[in-house]
DNA sequence: GCGAAATCCGGGAGCGGTTCCATTCATTTA
DNA sequence: TAAATGAATGGAACCGCTCCCGGATTTCGC
């Protein structure tokens, strides 16, 4: 449009103004300081006069002026971001890990730039935007290649791993014995007279998914017990119950007890076995899971399960990043928690002691 | 330090360098070319040459150069950021609203910055990070006070507020027909026979507790039924049981039916009448819920419930605010949408016509 | 009372990009 | 063939802030 029409009297109202944010160069021009004087008075333990202060502070206030993050980070270099990865959030665990990451990092005065990472998406183009934001490091708690992984350290991103490792690379991570924890469940199983076990296991990527399987057959091995069946779930309800079924079909029979890569999967099984299959649970199987979610306390449940400490957990992993953030020198250290046996009703159980 | 000892032979490994990130003019001067001709070759739709393009990108890749988000964004004045204010994530309901929002967010490009507002903890702080992060727009499903969503207007931040309004004010917003939906459910429950309702509500704060409430209670005096005991729960399981002790001790016995404020709270009350009160669930008493999270489509539960279109509300959600951050001057739209009625077997239900 | 130290403040150079503008050079058209 | 057109490129001014540095003022010791 080049010309304007009669009747277009521009008032404020119409107008369209850009509302350029309140700058501390207007704060300063109101307050009759300069500039710099400003950004001095926003940063704590400056050497500033209190008279200053005072007059900077009012005009702040006046001009609803708030320090902009983006400049003040560009030449920091520090964006008091962190990026969390997460590949999906209907997995119930993860909601609750991450509702105690982000409390955690906002009272450390760190915001939380959350990626999701749906279904086998393309990680690599996700995780290229981490880079983009400048974020002070990466809270990764999702299914990541060695590959990926690698690239933060090439990038010298200071990261730490939740709920998984490399091998026996060493990384800064997070973790819960679930080796440890899934033979203690056998221990505990068998001693009540279980003999024939069954695993619904994690998807095939999952590391923790792979060592729980791997103490629970590790253990029953140990303690001459016929080798469990081994089904591969989704860690998803859905996947309890199929799992169930599988186990049942390849057996030919229901065994004794069935040990689930997760809880979501576990009350999958007992629902598919006390509905599907009219199995009584514990008196004709035995089920138990891991994580203690919310939901495996149930009264419908009240599952069998090895409890994580989410929330020392999700401490830990923030001041472990902070730290690492400060002093990036530092030798790589891995925090591990052990479970807690949460003494269900979902299955009969020996005495707590080996 | 002014004067280097003997000995201090500066390596390349011994320094700690500073690890300043490579930059646009990095690529520039290896390429051979300007800084400015980079900047282009990485905005689409510029004018480039393909020679300039490809000569610059080569650079690029040999030196790992990512442009830097912050520093575009401080002249774009278009950070790509996206606040998202959530209560609290374990209310169930939330993360699946997240999982979508997040996903459906990097699909359009933008990054989501997560600010969890825990138990009325100290909320005009936290909101106070959004402005400095110039976060591009906010999607509120959190609990806000009209004066902190005024805040919004006044710092002309693109808002949509998820699952709440403001009164009758002319917002952006996202709804579910909360008061359409809890008519129904009294309607069917109430052609299957139900004569005694009782109500275990959200929080006060609640806005979608009062509608869900509000519709109940309107659509019983309208059917002429006895009003209905209202207790207030928390949406958390906990307050369905303890929703339910409260509801048999104040009527001295069983109501027909009971409408909880959301599908946790109606899981504790299934629980509670089922395991405390050894109360045939929905022979004896009929419970529905609200949400449809994914624990009400359990077996063991099965619930009636009012299904919220997550995916859908979600998706208008980012639709919504993705229009308005391009058309602030736009007219408010709110969209509202229905929730389905899911026929579980925690009810009696009558016919669905009313 | 005078010099030195301490304190406080303003000026100005960036941080790493985007984008306007002017310039250059190849291409088209009269 | 000269002028006009257009594409491609480099220069430079910013975006809003931090922080170093030097100057001005005050405080303090002796």
């Amino acid at each position: 449009m080049t010309t304007r029409k009669r009747g277009a009297t521009p008032t404020g109202s119409t107008a369209i103004e850009h509302h350029r944010g309140v700058t501390s160069y207007d704060v300063a021009l109101r307050a009759g300081v300069s500039q710099s004087a400003v950004s001095r008075c926003f940063k704590p333990g400056a050497s500033v006069s209190s008279a200053m202060r005072e007059r900077v502070m009012k005009a702040a206030t006046q001009l609803d002026y708030t320090p902009n993050a983006i400049a003040r980070s560009l030449i920091t270099r520090r964006s008091n971001l962190v990026a969390v990865l997460i590949s999906n959030l209907t997995n119930l665990y993860y909601p609750e890990v991450l509702s105690e990451l982000s409390q955690q990092f906002v009272r450390n005065g760190m915001r939380v730039l959350l990626f999701t990472l749906p279904h086998e998406a393309d990680v690599d183009k996700v995780i290229a935007q981490v880079w983009q934001y400048q974020v002070d490091g990466v809270i990764a708690a999702a299914r990541l290649t060695p590959k990926q992984v690698a690239e933060f350290e090439r990038r010298r991103i200071p990261f730490v791993l939740y709920n998984r490792t490399l091998g026996d690379k060493a990384v800064n991570a997070v973790v819960c014995d679930q080796i440890a924890g899934a033979r203690s469940l056998v221990t505990r199983l068998a001693s009540a007279g279980h003999k024939r076990f069954a695993i619904i296991g994690g998807p095939k990527d999952s590391i923790v998914g792979q060592e729980r399987t791997k103490g629970a057959r590790e253990r029953i091995a140990e303690l001459g017990l016929r080798e469990p069946i081994v089904v591969l779930g989704n860690y998803d309800y859905e996947s309890g119950v199929r799992g169930l079924r599988q186990i049942v079909h390849q057996l030919g029979r229901t065994p004794d007890a069935i040990i689930c890569g997760n809880d979501v999967m576990a009350i999958g099984c007992v629902d598919a076995a006390r509905h599907e299959l009219r199995l009584e649970v514990p008196a004709k199987l035995s089920v138990a899971g891991f994580d203690g979610v919310e939901p495996s306390t149930w009264l419908s449940y009240n599952l069998t399960t090895l409890r994580q400490p989410v929330q020392k957990m999700a401490q830990a992993a923030v001041e472990l990043l902070t730290s690492i953030i400060s002093d990036p020198g530092a030798a790589p250290e891995k925090r591990v928690f052990s479970a807690q046996f949460v003494e269900g009703g979902t299955s009969r159980l020996g005495p707590a002691n080996e």
